[in-house]
DNA sequence: CTGAAAGCGCTTACAG
DNA sequence: CTGAAAGCGCTTACAG
């Protein structure tokens, strides 16, 4: 806080009045006349008076801050999603402390117990990796707490945001039968957990329903730990082996994991979507200006974060607050077409 | 802070101590014998005891917290800068509270003003808008503060951090002479004044010194309002205009503009690079992603983000600290080739 | 080695 | 309408 800032105090000694006076003026209480008010207010700008949030803070047992935890920030899908946080936060006067896990469950939790100690009004997790056992400790800081797309499985204590994982995968997938597709391959990252299943949940169940074959030569789960390129990484090393193993078109886990394919077929010389139909995942920007541009199953991040954060807003008034999973949709992109 | 947690006094009724011991206990001050130090500890931990940071931060003038100030979070170029800062800080034990301002003054300004209230013990604005009138109000919070690529002229009270723009702006120009191309064009923003100013006389800096012609017509500076899009729409619009000026290559304020061009070529079937070379500017990592993938001047994003933290740290340890303007460097794409 | 006191800067019943 | 008191939860000289 450097150097020593004016308090109620100060403005109080030069008004010739108590500080408790001070502080009613400043805060428009009805009970302080007029005149006094006024001449408190002028003093107080003139004196260059700025209150401390802090004392206030720990007076009213309020920080007007929430906590946000994310994997990565400069992960382009979960960047959208705190734009989306953080704006509707600031319109509500509360700030955002914002803390990267980079999928390291310690972080995370030490991310968590930090907002405890600083007495935030509510958190945010997003791609929660938390496991049962550190839930029962998390669950003991009795902070209102909305989990974005969590990775472990939502117990009944926390409120949660999700996407539809089941239903986007089948959006791709069916996309893919339509143009006639038969040997339809997957591509998926083992790091997250809940969502790669529930994907690679999807897309059998489309294939099933479609009376597809299916082959455990078309389906690669990459084991690599995540980092900023881990998952264009993915696509890029797992193509080959579906390429070999037969498949005309690929539903991969995201549009990252879709673009290290798309580089590793014109690596190969097999043009997208000619030889080969990719769909992507999330529907990034990166998603549009690729070329060709991906067919992709849009999870609305912006929204996701907005609900989420408008999530505990409710939460902090006490209202009720009901669980929301999202429904992605299908954006037909240049990746795809009929076989 | 929802419901009543435990305190030190609640510690020291069930110890049978005065709070001042358990204050002092926890903090292993020397003074208190080892018995009553691990007992309290002991007690601390059962009780579920964390300690109130506003409460600490109130005593001790220090609330371990920076602001940071970004155009837009969803941005990949602040996305790398603020994972940068983040790292840096939380390795240093300091969290971020973190705001968007939309690249308006107001809100830069109110997230400033916001900060100071919240008593962080430093800010990082990048990209500053603020005018000279405002900086005189934002001077007086007297807050340690470090700017990052500032749109606006440093004044010697703040500390900075910047990229070289001239120079980036040079190398990505004299790579184009370098390939035998004299018709060179420029395509900017005017929302980002000092820095679009800058490259622009970095490209005819480069032109001159190697007694290339220059044209009106060449150069196009896009008078939108900055959003999400606007630098690829700049890209997409501006063009045409050029390329009927005859240039043959052109540099771009930065890679989204870039990359709106290369799709406006995709568009007019304008073969990138045979029939034109771009060059653009960051190399965010959708620069590589792209067919074909960008030239670019690379800015060190997250070195960047980590150089400002670093600085901001030291100030807060009133270390002597040195403004820094740093080197961008070519990185040599797909998109530029010899005439 | 431990406690009582003062204080960080505020807010809000409670008196007058 | 205004002030004195108490308190939010902590820390740290100052006594003992």
């Amino acid at each position: 806080m450097s150097k020593r800032r004016i308090s109620i105090q100060d403005i109080a000694r030069r008004a010739g009045v108590a500080h408790t006076t001070v502080s009613r003026a400043l805060r428009d209480n009805p009970s302080i006349s007029p005149k006094v008010r006024e001449e408190i207010k002028q003093l107080a700008q003139e004196m260059g008076y700025v209150p401390n949030g802090i004392a206030q803070s720990l007076q009213n047992q309020r920080t007007n801050t929430i906590g946000v935890v994310v994997t990565s920030i400069a992960d382009p899908f979960f960047a959208e999603v705190v734009e989306g946080i953080e704006k509707i936060a600031q319109a509500a006067g509360l700030s955002v402390l914002l803390s990267a896990s980079h999928q390291d469950v310690e972080r995370e939790i030490a991310a968590i117990n930090n907002f405890h100690r600083r007495r935030v009004d509510g958190i945010i997790v997003a791609d929660s990796h938390i496991s049962k056992q550190h839930l029962q400790q998390i669950a003991e800081i009795a902070v209102p707490t909305v989990l974005l797309n969590s990775q472990t499985e939502e117990l009944a204590q926390f409120q949660f945001v999700s996407i539809d994982n089941l239903l986007g995968a089948q959006l791709a997938v069916e996309h893919l039968i339509q143009l006639k597709h038969t040997a339809i391959g997957y591509i998926g990252v083992s790091n997250r957990t809940r969502s790669n299943q529930q994907r690679l949940e999807g897309y059998r169940t489309a294939l099933i329903a479609a009376n597809l074959p299916q082959n455990s030569d078309w389906v690669a789960i990459s084991k690599a730990e995540y980092t900023t390129t881990s998952d264009v990484d993915t696509g890029l090393q797992m193509l080959s082996g579906l390429i070999n193993a037969g498949v005309t078109s690929i539903f991969c886990y995201n549009d990252m994991v879709a673009i290290g394919a798309l580089l590793a077929c014109q690596k190969l010389s097999i043009s997208v979507p000619q030889e080969l139909s990719l769909v992507g995942f999330d529907d990034i920007a990166l998603a549009r200006y690729v070329t060709p541009s991906l067919t992709t199953v849009r999870q609305p991040m912006l929204e996701m974060g907005c609900c989420a954060a408008q999530m505990l807003l409710d939460l902090l008034q006490e209202k009720s607050v009901e669980n929301r999973v999202l429904s992605p949709f299908l954006v037909a992109g240049g990746s795809s077409r009929q076989i």
